[in-house]
DNA sequence: GCCCCATTCAAATGACTGTTTGACGCCGAG
DNA sequence: CTCGGCGTCAAACAGTCATTTGAATGGGGC
């Protein structure tokens, strides 16, 4: 049912997806992401996305439900995306070192992913601010989700405890949960306040230094 | 209606301000600061606080002006007195040190305070929670404040500078940001997702526990 | 004893919200 | 050509929101 008006012309389009998209709904899909990375989901009406999108008010509820639901499937997409990005690099990390990789192997499983759609031209760059306001923004199921659904990281924990078999466990679940504080704590207005402070010294433009740089710190607090 | 016969006794309560605050005035500030930091600013409306205060819906407008400017006298409150007790250590690890304390010190004092207030029985508990989440959801005059004042920070960071002066400065900026990062990572949220990874292995209870693991990992960060 | 002023109150206001409705156009199947 | 239905549209709907209003209250200063 999403799609049917689109077939014009449905067999020369070079980057249809497997499951076509209205082009409708792929313009409210990208417009609602854009918005709410930028401003919030509470600050952004529904009537906002629809006018960046340049579609009918109504075709939030007739293409997804409810604007909450839009919400979600575009949290789901992208968390998706970011976890299957995490695990493919571990299960790389993984194959290279026999099944035990390095402590510093294994974190840039966890940071690299953000990080490389973070750099300045990447056109997932506004996702990456999307899934790290969700965290602390979305609506009652994304939290939920957030909360029950640690199954992507479990396979970090474990590498790590195998990296670090000295480590208690609960040492490593607390080390893990710092490190995913670092990354969430690259929002815009976290490099504005830095950029502030270091009066211009930092560059948040240069994503492979600092990818290199959050593993040094990072690397360092698990070999402790 | 509460009372406007607070002033009964205006010259004996022993715990009045030098700014006599009205009994209003205090339960809205305290029932705002309360659900603000449980739900969410915009989660929040005037109703649900004048209703949790047990006060008029129009005291809110009447004391502080608008909805915002309550917001905003609350982080104003707050931030001033935590980053007033960060000062306070660290200016007592300088006493401690002859001027230099070692990279440790610095850290605590910028941990130490918001982990002391989230113990358990702290009644400050909320505000750390509340301090956080403006962070992220705050108002623009609130991120603004966040973006631009950074003097409370320049300590930390010339004291760091001190304490490791082989470090480039960006590297002391960035490594300070990645610790701070790690602070506003505390949310009841993130605890409830490490809870649920590590099994009720890691319990937040514990926060001298906790504030040690934040020490031990970020001290061994710096001197990388 | 009387007035003034700060405070509180119920009620209304107007703006904005997500969502629903029913008509309309248009394409492809029969 | 005709019909079915999907997608789009403007308009309306119902609810919630922060804020304002003007009257009522009650105590302190004179």
């Amino acid at each position: 049912m999403s799609e049917s008006a689109v077939p014009p012309a449905p067999d020369i389009d070079p980057d249809r997806d497997p499951e076509r998209e209205a082009a409708t709904k792929a313009q409210v899909l990208a417009a609602a992401e854009r918005l709410f990375a930028l401003h919030g989901f509470q600050n952004v009406s529904v009537r906002d996305i629809t006018a960046e999108a340049g579609v009918n008010l109504a075709s939030v509820n007739y293409h997804f439900g409810s604007k909450d639901a839009l919400l979600f499937e575009i949290f789901r997409r992208r968390t998706a995306e970011l976890n299957r990005e995490r695990a493919r690099m571990l299960h790389e990390a993984d194959d290279r070192h026999g099944g035990k990789p390095p402590v510093r192997e294994i974190l840039q499983a966890l940071f690299e992913p953000p990080m490389r759609w973070s750099k300045p031209d990447s056109e997932r760059r506004i996702s990456v601010q999307f899934i790290i306001r969700a965290r602390s923004e979305g609506t009652e199921a994304m939290r939920e989700v957030l909360r029950t659904d640690v199954s992507h990281l479990r396979r970090f924990a474990d590498a790590l405890m195998a990296a670090r078999p000295e480590l208690a466990p609960e040492d490593v679940y607390w080390r893990l949960h710092f490190c995913l504080g670092m990354v969430h704590n690259n929002r815009f207005a976290e490099f504005d306040r830095l950029h502030t402070l270091s009066d211009g010294l930092t560059r948040e433009s240069d994503t492979d230094a600092l990818l290199r740089r959050m593993l040094d710190f990072a690397e360092a607090g698990f070999l402790a």
